[in-house]
DNA sequence: CTAATATCTGTAGTGACTATAGGTTCAAGC
DNA sequence: GCTTGAACCTATAGTCACTACAGATATTAG
């Protein structure tokens, strides 16, 4: 128990949840720790670097299939070129979601002023949804 | 059965999935339809309209909640005032999604960049998300 | 030893659908 | 009228990445 790190102060020094560090066990993105004789979980050194990958590949957004890969639990360690072509994908879904959102904003921005402006009359963005 | 609509001809003429349209009834979105004598369910022009706003209102990023709002399921017709207060809460989460978004870009471009140049050593993305 | 805190398991809920299985009805052609 | 194929029906489970809860047990501080 040198070492031993609960799955309290896992989550702490990672900025984890506990449920979803316990969810990350369940579908094998983290490996199944030892146990105390109670049962509670003890965690390494090694389980907090890994949790911590984990956790940065998901604040960069990538799917969780794609952290798997990138850990080489799918099949082997990636090589440099694949982790290139899913990063480069993921950023391709990324910019289509920028896109997207951008237009969106305009859309919608559009409609809120036109709305502040012309609040005697029916409203300008039920209009706009209800139009043909 | 002079206008009856079938699901299939809604569908096809709003661009929502069948699925979505049962998955709409069963959430109170949409009214219950009459039902043929076998059971199909036909639909009125009213409910194309209305179908149509939920789409466009979808296609502007609305959560369903708020369209429910919009389409005055929730109590009464929201006043011009409420529809503004909604768009614009709606329009400020497009616009926090937005600048996460592009925080997220750029670190992806600049990670993507630096292992497309560097194809020999160790991957820059996997130390990224290897270092503490 | 007790009380407070931490952890355990298992299940269900989130949002907005999508997919599937296994059955019934409808419309068109003969 | 009959057949065939398309369209439709219900009900359930799956998606993604967690989060929340209930009810039980373990650990730790004083």
């Amino acid at each position: 128990m040198i070492h031993g790190i609960t799955i309290g102060k896992l989550s702490a020094s990672t900025r984890v949840n506990i449920e979803t560090i316990r969810y990350y066990e369940k579908i094998g993105l983290m490996r199944k720790p030892e146990r105390s004789d109670g049962g509670h979980r003890i965690y390494t050194l090694s389980d907090r670097n890994r949790l911590n990958f984990i956790r940065r590949g998901r604040e960069l957004g990538f799917p969780l299939d794609d952290v798997r890969s990138l850990l080489g639990l799918n099949d082997k360690k990636p090589t440099c070129a694949e982790v290139l072509e899913i990063t480069t994908r993921h950023l391709d879904d990324v910019r289509q979601r920028l896109s997207d959102l951008m237009k969106l904003e305009k859309q919608l921005a559009r409609s809120a002023k036109e709305c502040a402006k012309n609040r005697t009359s029916e409203c300008p963005i039920i209009d706009v949804l209800s139009s043909d």
